[in-house]
DNA sequence: AATCCATATTCCATTAATAGAATATATCAA
DNA sequence: TTGATATATTCTATTAATGGAATATGGATT
């Protein structure tokens, strides 16, 4: 029961639910998901971090960077379940849209500059 | 995304997830869901105006009772999957079990006595 | 070593969620 | 109409969730 409360928690709030939509497109670092939420550093860590705990997205360190990604599901069927669902979900929402079509233009590598 | 969200919070809680695991069983009162989860009357209803809202549920009067019965879904695409996993989700889980088997012996006349 | 940088964590304030008690509403029975 | 009953709503208090600023951590670069 806890973990099933978990993972609904988890897609409770619509700037994780961005994240997830993000996520299915490309992996992303911290700063770049920072950046295409237009959020503080602190706030877009803290999000991850719960999703993370869900079983929704994995993380992997490269250098100084974290690369979040979906999850494989493996850890958690309600997870891997919801993943599947948000991939068709809200495709054409006005907001994931625009965001989606604003990923390709946010590089880590151009985020300091700005 | 309003919508989607919606349906995710009302996900979110032990004891609205204990009253669709409930409702998946049988038909039920207000007053009955209250007994089954040993809550208060305000308590009951507001988790199932909040599950309702969502499309999860509907309700139908009869008397001066409120039947509560788990949604078709065709108001909610969301709701609608949602169900569908609820249905074999926590079919497992102890809570769900003891709770499901309490429920033969809960019935709406025998509630004031008690 | 000293510094820089990306990320995580802590701190604090604000808002949302939850619960029970009290009250209001509506329907049935006498 | 009066009284009883099931449900909904309001009120109030407590706890959880959210967000930004500040700080801590850890890896990379000089």
């Amino acid at each position: 029961m806890k973990e099933l409360i978990k993972v609904m928690k988890a897609l409770s709030d619509p700037v994780r639910v961005k994240m997830v939509k993000m996520l299915q497109r490309k992996v992303m670092c911290v700063c770049e998901i920072q950046a295409a939420l237009n959020t503080s550093q602190s706030n877009a860590s803290k999000h991850l971090k719960l999703l993370e705990e869900a079983g929704l997205i994995t993380s992997s360190k490269e250098g100084l960077f974290v690369n979040y990604s979906l999850s494989d599901g493996l850890r958690s069927p309600y997870a891997a379940s919801l993943l599947g669902n948000m991939k068709h979900w809200l495709e054409s929402d006005p907001d994931i849209r625009s965001l989606a079509g604003r990923l390709p233009s946010i590089s880590r590598e151009d985020i300091r500059g700005r």
